[in-house]
DNA sequence: AGCGGAGCCTA
DNA sequence: GTAGGCTCCGCTG
């Protein structure tokens, strides 16, 4: 090798990472992988373990092409580890012969195939493995060490990662941390004090993962572990103190050994040719002939799938389904689906879809995070039975030839940008944003199936596309995880065999249509579920799509702070809680902490939980907390880690790599009444109502010169009771504009409007979220903490007082038991199975349900009909400067230019007030700030 | 790894 | 008493 050549050897490493393979511990999982068990040849040699191992290489080359792959394996025979401890590995029971007989031919074929084979004595496969990343982490090599063994995490470095090839795990030192909790340096501490049963390693008796976690977190290192032996507490702190002699030697055992003496260093070895006619006389003889396929297809692992692919791209393969024996109500089974390789026939489609007018459509992508998602291929539908997919980048190896992307979505653009030509699809909403990134901007959204059963019927079934082929077709679909697999093995689309990902792809398109023709006739039957359904739901989706894209900034800073103050306040409040408790115990188990509360502590029993467990919940524990310490400290710690792993821990991981901001999703078609919900992050649930709580909100800024502005609707769900019941009183507090909690405890109370105490304001209030929730006089006496006599006499006096409200709330109940349902102004449907119910606690709840929904779901036609004109305001002033970021149930959130943020606050706020009329004035209320907090 | 229960955050 | 979603634990496969 000249010098030129080593000079360009090293600096291809970037490109070229080595690879470590962990041979035995493949060699024994596979051994016990049951369905490579009965593998053997015909004379009786076994061959699964050879198999398993041979397949792992298999597939570390494909993912690893300019991997510099090195198999290291144990060797025989006893390591210096059993001259420090006679002990370790005792239990092992002896090697099996039907395995021992397969390590001489596994090393004869990865020596074949050219790889480096590394069998050292005296020490273990670890050890070599070690010895080898340390070198290459020195020399800055980058490098994967491909094991199933959690040890090795120790090897963990910035340029050093774990690959487990059987379950497709990776691990880099964010990830060891993740994974075990403690940092790579710090696992041979932490498995000194777990120990280890197999290999016959003292550690500290019961203690497992949580113990020695916690232990590392508290002091860092096992020495600081056992300088501290005398602080830990109860039983396990005596274990410890029982452990202290032998520990050292449990961290010599369960460290792995980095300076072995070896012929090569890190940077010397390296693969030489295959050696076919060797290799292909040891797959015949050991039978091996999916692996002689390979080789006879040249280099390239896999190709053998390629010749029956070929042949389809060649022209174009049309696939007909093979799912007869499910069909039933449709006849999907004699569907014919194509899947196009060829601008011909693309261009014939091209020409259907412009003149059909209304298709369906799918696009196949690599992920259902919508901002990661990248799109594989698209599929459409004309008519039931005759759908296509088109296959863009599917990249597995030996992946047919594909049209390219980029030409295919310049045809497609105009199309799908139509707004005269209609879409059906299935949540287009995810489609819209794919499309969004590939600067398509989806028109024409008309008909989405999803929303379709939505607004049909809410509470029927759940709304997915397997779910809705169920109910309205009768037919079973492809489920995505029957092409793609599940678990952690799952593949991404692009990953999957085109000519079965074109038939789930096709079917899609082809299950939509159907479903389109199936619901929608049946939806526009009623005209008043017809128009929430086209003039609300289905403009919305647009608006939604765009919010989602466009984010929330929020300050990762801030949130990291208040990260390591709740942390501190944290370990305080455990260190409190272990000392109250005389022991150790996990603060968040409710089991635990009921063990110790109501057994060790004798604290009274005042609530069971409906399984009949003494509860620990927040009321509970807040009455105990008058009597006892424990149980405030318990308080203090679910609030304070609560708000640190779901939302300051949180938050920040969820930022995008793409736009710096957070992205959350709004479902369309998920709850009862009409509400939308959120999720990855929910931002409907950030906390307000606490101290710390509302800290949070700080975190949720403005971009420079930009202004944060909520403005939210108040008292909506009390002004649509007044609306609806007509109720007088009702609605003459409202026009006259009076504090609807004040001049309710005015008449209730029997006293004038300026004479009512803050107390009797405080129990109005909680009459009239009552009437919302469809209030009980036990639920009253709950919540006010008064006698049920005294709740009782509330409630009459309020129904008294307002007379209308109880006609109303009796008519609903009566219209739910006759019709089955109940509706919002707009006309959305709220189906109550359970309303003519015999089990009473059913029909009550159900009761309760029909009178919520309408005020609920009406709250939510009026947003959500708020949302569609401010954003169609927003989009005729074409400025930049003002964005709808977020929707909370009854508040709107936006960013906005400070030098206009006067007038254009003014405005949206006009347009919810108008969002619609009723008979008591709608009122939105606005707040300008710096963050949510302040805005709020 | 996936699931249910308990608990807790919001309107 | 209504409507949601997320995190944790602890069990089960």
């Amino acid at each position: 090798m000249t010098t030129l050549e080593t000079t360009l050897d090293t600096l291809s490493n970037v490109s070229s990472p080595l690879i470590l393979v962990d041979g035995s511990s493949y060699l024994f999982r596979a051994y016990h992988v049951p369905y490579l068990q009965a593998l053997s040849t015909a004379d009786g040699q076994p061959t699964g373990a050879i198999t398993g191992v041979l397949n792992m290489f298999r597939s570390l080359k494909k993912d690893y092409p300019n991997g510099n792959i090195i198999a290291i394996f144990d060797a025989k025979g006893k390591t210096f580890r059993n001259d420090m401890y006679p002990e370790y590995k005792a239990n092992r029971p002896p090697m099996p012969d039907d395995l021992r007989s397969q390590i001489a031919p596994i090393h004869d074929i990865i020596t074949a195939m050219g790889l480096p084979l590394l069998v050292i004595p005296d020490v273990e496969a670890d050890d070599v493995i070690g010895t080898l990343a340390k070198q290459a982490d020195e020399l800055g090599i980058e490098t994967v060490i491909s094991t199933g063994d959690k040890d090795m995490a120790q090897l963990v470095t910035p340029h050093v990662t774990l690959i487990n090839t059987m379950t497709d795990v990776a691990m880099d030192v964010a990830g060891v941390s993740e994974k075990f909790g403690v940092r790579p340096d710090q696992i041979i501490d932490y498995l000194a004090l777990m120990g280890d049963k197999v290999d016959n390693i003292p550690g500290v008796v019961k203690c497992g993962p949580k113990t020695a976690v916690k232990w590392l977190a508290e002091y860092e290192t096992l020495e600081g572990v056992i300088a501290n032996a005398d602080k830990v507490k109860g039983k396990i702190g005596e274990n410890l103190r029982d452990a202290l002699e032998q520990l050292p030697l449990s961290y010599q055992l369960a460290t792995i050994k980095c300076d072995v003496e070896l012929e090569q260093t890190a940077g010397e070895l390296a693969a030489g040719e295959p050696d076919v006619a060797a290799l292909t006389e040891l797959y015949t003889k050991y039978e091996l002939k999916r692996l002689l396929a390979d080789l006879g297809n040249g280099d390239k692992a896999s190709a053998a799938t390629d010749s029956k692919a070929k042949s389809g791209a060649a022209k174009s393969a049309t696939v007909s389904t093979e799912s007869a024996a499910e069909v039933t109500a449709v006849e999907v089974a004699q569907s014919q689906y194509d899947i196009i390789f060829d601008k011909a026939l693309f261009n014939e489609w091209l020409v259907k879809l412009q003149g059909s007018g209304t298709f369906a459509f799918d696009t196949e992508t690599t992920s259902v995070d919508y901002m990661k998602a990248e799109l594989v291929g698209v599929s459409f539908a004309i008519e039931a039975g005759k759908a296509a997919y088109v296959p863009l980048t599917h990249d597995y190896e030996g992946a047919p030839e594909q049209l390219d992307k980029d030409w295919v979505l310049a045809q497609l653009k105009p199309l799908l940008e139509s707004k005269i030509i209609k879409k059906i699809g299935q949540n287009l909403k995810y489609d819209a944003n794919v499309l969004s990134h590939y600067d398509i901007e989806l028109q024409g959204i008309d008909f989405d199936t999803m929303i379709e059963s939505y607004c049909y019927n809410s509470v029927a079934t759940r709304h997915n596309m397997d779910a809705l082929a169920l109910k309205y077709l009768d037919y079973k679909t492809v489920h995505f995880e029957d092409v793609a697999g599940k678990g952690a093995k799952q593949l991404t689309f692009n990953q999957i065999d085109i000519e079965k990902a074109g038939h789930y792809a096709a079917e899609d398109a082809d299950i939509t249509l159907r479903l389109h023709q199936a619901i929608f006739p049946a939806l526009a039957q009623t005209p008043s579920i017809l128009s929430v359904f086209t003039d609300i739901e289905m403009p919305l989706l647009a608006v939604l799509a765009k919010m989602e894209q466009t984010g929330v900034l929020i300050d990762s800073d801030v949130l990291a702070d208040q990260s390591f103050s709740l942390g501190q306040r944290l370990d305080e409040l455990e260190i409190e809680a272990h000392n109250l408790a005389g022991k150790s115990f996990n603060l968040g188990s409710p089991k635990q902490l009921q063990e110790i509360l109501f057994e060790e502590l004798k604290i009274p029993v005042i609530k069971k939980t409906p399984k009949g467990a003494p509860s620990t919940a927040e009321e509970v524990l807040q009455e105990l907390a008058l009597d006892y310490p424990l149980p405030k400290v318990i308080l203090e710690n679910r609030g304070l880690s609560k708000l640190k792993s779901t939302y300051t821990d949180k938050l920040p991981l969820m930022v995008s790599e793409k736009t710096g901001r957070l992205h959350t999703s709004y479902h369309q078609a998920v709850t009862a009444t009409g509400r939308l919900s959120s999720t990855d992050p929910n931002l409907q649930n950030i906390p307000i109502r606490s101290e710390q709580g509302r800290k949070i909100r700080q975190a949720f800024i403005a971009p420079k010169d930009h202004k944060i502005v909520a403005i939210d609707y108040s008292q909506i769900e009390l002004r649509i009771m007044a609306h609806l019941s007509n109720d007088k009183g009702l609605v003459n507090a409202f026009s006259e504009g009076k504090d609807i909690h004040k001049a309710t405890a005015a008449e209730i109370f029997a006293v004038d409007l300026d004479e009512v105490t803050t107390d009797q304001r405080r129990s109005a209030k909680a009459i009239n979220f009552g009437l919302i929730y469809g209030m009980s006089a036990f639920g009253l006496a709950k919540q006010l903490n008064i006698g049920r006599q005294q709740a009782q006499e509330y409630q009459d006096k309020y129904f008294q007082r307002y007379p209308g409200v109880l006609t109303y709330m009796e008519d609903t109940r009566q219209q739910a038991s006759e019709q089955g349902y109940v509706e919002t102004i707009f006309g959305r449907r709220l189906y109550l199975p359970d309303i003519n119910a015999k089990n009473g606690m059913r029909k009550k709840a159900a009761e309760r349900a029909a009178i919520n929904a309408p005020m609920q779901g009406t709250a939510a036609d009026i947003i959500k009909k708020a949302m569609l004109s401010v954003h169609e305001w927003i989009e005729a002033q074409n400025d930049v400067r003002i964005k709808m970021t977020m929707q909370v149930h009854d508040e709107l959130i936006f960013e906005i230019h400070q030098d206009i943020v006067e007038e254009t606050t003014q405005k949206l706020v006009t347009l919810m007030n108008n969002a619609v009329e009723l008979s008591v004035p709608l009122i939105a209320e606005f707040g300008i700030g710096d963050n949510w907090d302040e805005a709020h």
